[in-house]
DNA sequence: GACCAGGCACATC
DNA sequence: GATGTGCATGGT
């Protein structure tokens, strides 16, 4: 037995673009992800790993300033010196290891640029990413969205617990079954994905982490009543 | 001072 | 294959 509401693609549709033009009326265009090239949003894709963005944005900040934010060089500088520069983005240890990986594996498979990725097929690409040890589905696909311009919808906890909340999706589906729901329903327009994410997270952010009754929420009218 | 945020990998059952 | 646990900062 299944808790969620179930409609078909075109109903979904309806739905999702109505959600999309509320949130987009009330916040206005994100321009997420903010970033000034494709490999700085893999490194931010990284570092975001359940961290708050600030956190992150120091991080990047910080590597900078120490001229470290480069393939090379990230690849081969000491993980201690690493971690010291992301400290802010939690688990300091686990993601300096992370990004040398992902580093060398873009300069041994892509000549170091990201952007030589996005030849590939798209499952093709998504395949390589989730092999790399540290990339998980949210990673991989921020990675193929916001850095290779592929349309593939991002899904993040925010999304999980909202859609959940308020009996959209089951809370027993997965990463697979929750992007499914999205990419069913909706084109695949990397525009609109990439700003629909976003404004998830800023719904997320705003209204959704510590208001289980969804007061003030400017998504509620169309979400429906909290069920969870 | 407690709580928890835009995950992931690995161990254990 | 489902569930639990370590990672370990900094703002509220």
């Amino acid at each position: 037995m299944n808790k969620h509401i179930e409609f078909d693609c075109e109903k979904r549709r309806h739905f999702l673009m109505e959600l999309y033009n509320r949130l987009e009326d009330t916040n206005g265009q994100t321009n997420w992800w903010p970033a000034d090239t494709p490999f700085e949003v893999c490194i931010g894709a990284i570092l975001t790993q359940n961290a708050p963005w600030r956190g992150v944005v120091k991080s990047i900040n910080n590597l900078k300033e120490n001229r470290i934010f480069d393939v090379h060089i990230i690849a081969d500088t000491p993980e201690q010196i690493l971690a010291k520069a992301i400290r802010p983005s939690i688990y300091y240890n686990q993601k300096a290891k992370k990004l040398k990986t992902f580093c060398r594996f873009l300069l041994e498979r892509y000549k170091g640029k990201i952007e030589n990725m996005a030849g590939q097929d798209m499952l093709e690409a998504r395949k390589t990413l989730l092999a790399l040890p540290g990339i998980g589905c949210e990673t991989a696909d921020s990675i193929l969205l916001y850095a290779l311009g592929m349309p593939v919808f991002v899904v993040d906890a925010y999304t999980r617990r909202i859609f959940t909340r308020h009996g959209l999706i089951d809370p027993n589906w997965d990463y697979e079954n929750i992007r499914n729901f999205f990419e069913e329903a909706l084109e695949p327009d990397v525009g609109l994905y990439g700003e629909f994410h976003a404004l998830i997270c800023l719904l997320g952010a705003n209204y959704c982490k510590r208001n289980p009754g969804c007061d003030n929420c400017p998504a509620k009218e169309i979400m429906g009543e909290p069920v969870l």
